[in-house]
DNA sequence: TTATAAACATTCATGAATGTATGTAAATAA
DNA sequence: TTATTTACATACATTCATGAATGTTTATAA
């Protein structure tokens, strides 16, 4: 049985990105054969060189399936009017990004493979550039809200909005890092919500 | 000319170490052949077989030889009881980290091979685990040395030791990954020495 | 002085992994 | 209904890296 239709062959695209995650998961990039990719999915190497022309290509489609929507998601909190303390929107947006990591396994999987199971060089170096796209553009907006936040006096006083902005930045690679490299026995999942709560309350004013 | 003095073969050893080095930070990993390095070297894959098992080996080599003077360096400052505020230890020791990284390109190299030239799988996964360790080894100190500044009453009301410890923690694993990561055009490495003086300030005292 | 072993170089067999080329049956358009 | 693609599977040629085996000097110990 050939020649599958469309929705059919959309399904066995979408199939191989799956496989392709938990192969790149288990052997790292380099070592993950497409043979093997192939073979996760169910079907031959035929049918991936089909749907992509190569390795690379399966890697950033694998990437960006999970990518866009999360960063939509955290971005709607950053960006949003509801809150009356723009430093909330910042505490509920980085929050919210690390409780889908902790709730998704395949965006923790994704996270993993991109930090600790891929080499940036050759066709991947590109990847870098679109990795550290997200996060420079993070330092742009939350530079944004720190400065309302300073205008509406809701950042303590002595802080400098583009300074708190780039420590915020720091500690939330940090923490990612940390927290994607850290051991199974570790309880450092636990407390990444506390870290997040007491590093913004030290930029916020006194509560009297 | 085979069958060189000891001294002679502890100097091919040291070229083999340099030039994978090399290698590795050009290619990755996974994509040096011990070809390219034994070429690189000036030797024949017979020498680097000689001298290691194979490439993890030698991989572990290299490591081994920028991370143990760097650990050492950045210790002094923060075990040391030469300062009066213990907060300045940590300042110290942290903003000396960051030189080195600066100033040598040799540490710089081995530190973008293990953070994005290096897949931490099959006989890797234990390399996570070494360079983890001095991660938490670090978070261990610096709690202790902010727990004598707040006996001291150096550290800002308020601000829980281990809670500052952690913050500290992630910002300096952040701000090292954002550094190596960064493009060739950003303004970064200027800012470092001023992003951690900020962080430090934040948990100090105000100077009434 | 000589036997031994160190410090490599060279050669070989083997096993992947890749990309491409070709085969094929069914879906789809005309 | 038939011609043409589509969506794969299969087969093939080529390259490349590894590990082991073996060869070759020469330092060094006895």
């Amino acid at each position: 049985m050939v020649r599958k239709t469309k929705e059919e062959a959309e399904q066995t695209r979408k199939e191989i990105i799956h496989a392709a995650r938990r192969v790149f998961h288990e052997y790292g990039v380099s070592r993950s054969t497409l043979e093997k990719i192939a073979k996760a999915a169910g079907v031959t190497r035929g049918a991936v060189y089909w749907h992509f022309q190569d390795k690379a290509e399966l890697f950033f489609a694998m990437r960006e399936d999970v990518f866009a929507p999360l960063v939509e998601r955290t971005d709607a909190y950053l960006l949003s009017e509801c809150f009356d303390n723009p430093l909330d929107a910042i505490e509920a947006s980085i929050t919210e990004f690390f409780r889908v990591l902790e709730d998704s396994a395949v965006v923790r999987e994704v996270f993993e493979i991109m930090i600790s199971r891929c080499e940036y060089v050759g066709e991947f170096s590109s990847v870098e550039e679109e990795v550290g796209r997200p996060a420079q553009d993070f330092l742009a907006k939350i530079e944004r809200v720190y400065r309302q936040a300073a205008e509406r006096g809701m950042l303590r006083p002595g802080i400098d909005p583009l300074d708190a902005a780039r420590d915020t930045w720091a500690f939330t690679s940090g923490l990612l890092h940390l927290l994607l490299s850290c051991q199974r026995g570790s309880d450092l999942p636990q407390q990444v919500s506390a870290m997040i709560r007491v590093h913004m309350a030290m930029r916020r004013i006194t509560p009297a």
